[in-house]
RNA sequence: UGACCCGUGGUGUAAUUGGCAACACGUCUGGUUUUGGUCCAGAAGAGUCCAGGUUCGAGCCCUGGCGGGUCAACCA
């Protein structure tokens, strides 16, 4: 699938770290260089909230003529996979952004991490301890009182290493033990605690197979990784907050130059009414309360550029919410707007037809197929038109007629005269119905004189509907997908039961959908707008899917006023 | 009752480093319009968590509160 959106140069707003940046550049720091890294577990698909994480990353480098890395942080292979891998490279590739030949992985680094634990067992700063998990955790105190030293923390150089060797050879089961920092188990911070560095896992790694049984944690990876790959600015979500000592510790055991990569903070991205929980969205895949991953209601970058996101809207919309520390939650209004605002200037418009009510034109000849011609884009004339059959017997959508009508519809209803968008003003003289008393047909006539959609006395018309002829059409199954959201909690980090955000309305297949044939010629294109309804996106690709609609959030709201009416 | 971080309209972000708070989204008006969209014009909405202090002057500095978040995985 390509990139519909034309490239405006995006001009990012300065934020705090750029305003860091700055002030180092400007201090002669890194002798000016600027390499950050975008540093994902392959444990699940990328989402929204990673977006922000890869625009940061890519665009602070990208602003600051540095470059960026793209590394796998895959320490624990029993939630690692390698399909995650390929999903969040194609997902970086899809939003814009090139890691160049620096695509790295922290197992690229167990062997170097081996080594480095090894030095710091022979400096007597780390040690074997085999008390188990339940233990050690009790050893380690509250926040709020120190911690108790491990009775193995006064092991020596030579059976630490003998137990770390053994550690490394399999001798050892899984959680009879692990290699500890030797740090300050009394420290306010817990994280300096004797923390575990290594752990013992027989479980085989995606990358390295069943080469080592035991694993780096996290916190003695990363920092070294950042390290050894020259990060100047190792941007991390604000949880990480009070590892950064830690993490400061083990470079400085590791350091033999003045550089050091500098960890800072932001705040995640939290939406209103959106589950972001990589743990709840792995739940809703794994019980197949969705199609997958890249399911249109997901929030993954993957759903969200099945539902007709472009790479530009959710680069905008990265830009627009800013980065700062503060622990806030974003309006998913605002990442609407940022697709409605991409897909209003560059979509292609074609008519739709969902819920289709046949109108017959009784004063148009029968057989009589006319072409008229439409435009396909009304911000952009150079998107040229095309020509659209026009019939005796068209569809309009069902919601576009009342007929006992409220004081505030303009659209059409018995007596009243009408557009039909690029063809002729239309009145409705009968409603037909069946048995049950539901409308089933119209009986219009047109005003010959208004082809193309004005009339020579310059008589106006309150509306205008889409429609599409019953003959000359595309018949298609439309799913028309929303996102799910969560009603009661609208707050992005609460974590919610499913019940309140599956909501039944998620995803309505619809079977009996009409579309312009222009549609059925258009493959190259990838993204309409289904005129008044809304937008929605067609992928080539994957076409058991349908059309993908996408309703904005204000036609959501005028339907739900006209439905309580 | 620890450590660290954060408090600016409904939401998010700004404020030239001390000079009477700006922008975007949202909301509400009015206009244009071949789709109740778009576009255009306008309005409402915070006096910057609170209390002191420094200063001619504080959202920015100082002190003390209050409120929120994070941290006690052999997860990242």
């Amino acid at each position: 699938m390509s990139e519909s959106s034309p490239e405006k140069e995006v001009v990012v707003k300065k934020n705090f770290i750029h305003q860091i940046v700055e002030e180092e550049i400007n201090a002669g720091k890194n002798n000016g260089l600027i390499h950050t890294r975008f540093p994902p577990e392959p444990n699940g698909y990328l989402h929204i909230g990673h977006a922000k994480s890869i625009c940061l990353n890519f665009g602070t480098a990208q602003k600051y003529k540095g470059i960026t890395n793209l590394r796998f942080d895959d320490t624990n292979p029993s939630k690692e996979d390698t399909e995650y891998v390929d999903s969040i490279m194609e997902d970086v590739r899809w939003l814009g952004f090139d890691w160049g030949d620096r695509l790295f992985y922290a197992s690229d680094y167990f062997g170097k991490l081996f080594e480095f634990a090894v030095k710091l067992i022979r400096e007597g700063k780390a040690y074997v301890d085999d008390q188990d998990a339940e233990t050690i955790s009790s050893q380690k105190g509250t926040p709020t009182r120190p911690g108790l030293e491990s009775p193995c923390r006064s092991r020596s150089v030579e059976e630490n290493l003998d137990f770390f060797m053994r550690m490394k050879n399999g001798e050892f089961n899984e959680g009879q033990c692990v290699l500890r920092a030797k740090i300050d188990m009394a420290s306010p911070n817990m994280h300096m605690r004797d923390p575990i560095i290594y752990r013992i896992m027989k479980t085989p790694h995606h990358r390295t197979g069943d080469q080592w049984c035991i694993y780096p944690m996290y916190d003695f990876a990363h920092g070294q990784c950042d390290y050894w790959e020259g990060i100047t600015h190792s941007i991390c979500t604000l949880e990480f907050e009070v590892h950064r000592p830690l993490y400061d510790w083990f470079v400085d055991q590791l350091k033999d130059t003045d550089y050091r990569p500098r960890q800072i903070e932001f705040a995640r991205l939290n939406l209103t009414y959106t589950v972001m929980s990589k743990r709840k969205l792995l739940e809703l895949v794994k019980d197949n309360h969705v199609k997958g991953w890249d399911d249109p209601r997901m929030p993954t970058i993957s759903g969200l550029r099945r539902r007709g996101y472009t790479p530009a809207s959710i680069r905008n919309f990265s830009d627009r919410i800013g980065v700062t520390k503060v622990d806030g939650i974003i309006d998913v209004a605002l990442l609407e707007h940022s697709i409605r605002e991409d897909l209003n200037k560059n979509a292609q418009r074609v008519m739709g037809v969902l819920n289709p009510l046949k109108v017959v034109i009784t004063n148009y000849p029968e057989g009589q197929v006319e072409h008229l011609e439409a435009v396909n884009n009304p911000e952009n004339p150079e998107a040229g038109t095309r020509q659209v059959p026009f019939t005796r017997e068209i569809y309009i959508e069902r919601d576009d007629f009342m007929e006992n009508p409220p004081k505030k519809f303009f659209r059409l209803s018995p007596g009243t005269e009408v557009r039909l968008r690029y063809a002729y003003f239309v009145t409705c003289n009968e409603v037909v119905k069946n048995e049950n008393g539901e409308v089933v047909e119209l009986h219009c006539t047109y005003d010959p004189q208004s082809r193309g959609g004005n009339s020579p006395d310059g008589r106006k018309v309150k509306a205008t509907l889409h429609w599409v002829s019953v003959s000359e059409n595309v018949k298609a199954e439309v799913r028309l997908y929303d996102r799910l959201f969560t009603d009661e909690e609208p707050d992005g980090h609460k974590d919610v039961d499913f019940k309140t955000f599956m909501n039944p309305d998620s995803l309505t297949v619809l079977e009996n959908c009409y579309v312009e044939p222009f549609v059925k010629d258009a493959k190259a294109l990838d993204s309409f707008q289904f005129e008044r309804l809304g937008y929605f996106n067609l992928d080539p690709d994957s076409t058991q899917d349908g059309l993908v609609f996408n309703r904005t959030a204000q036609l959501r709201d005028t339907w739900a006023k006209m439905k309580g009416k």
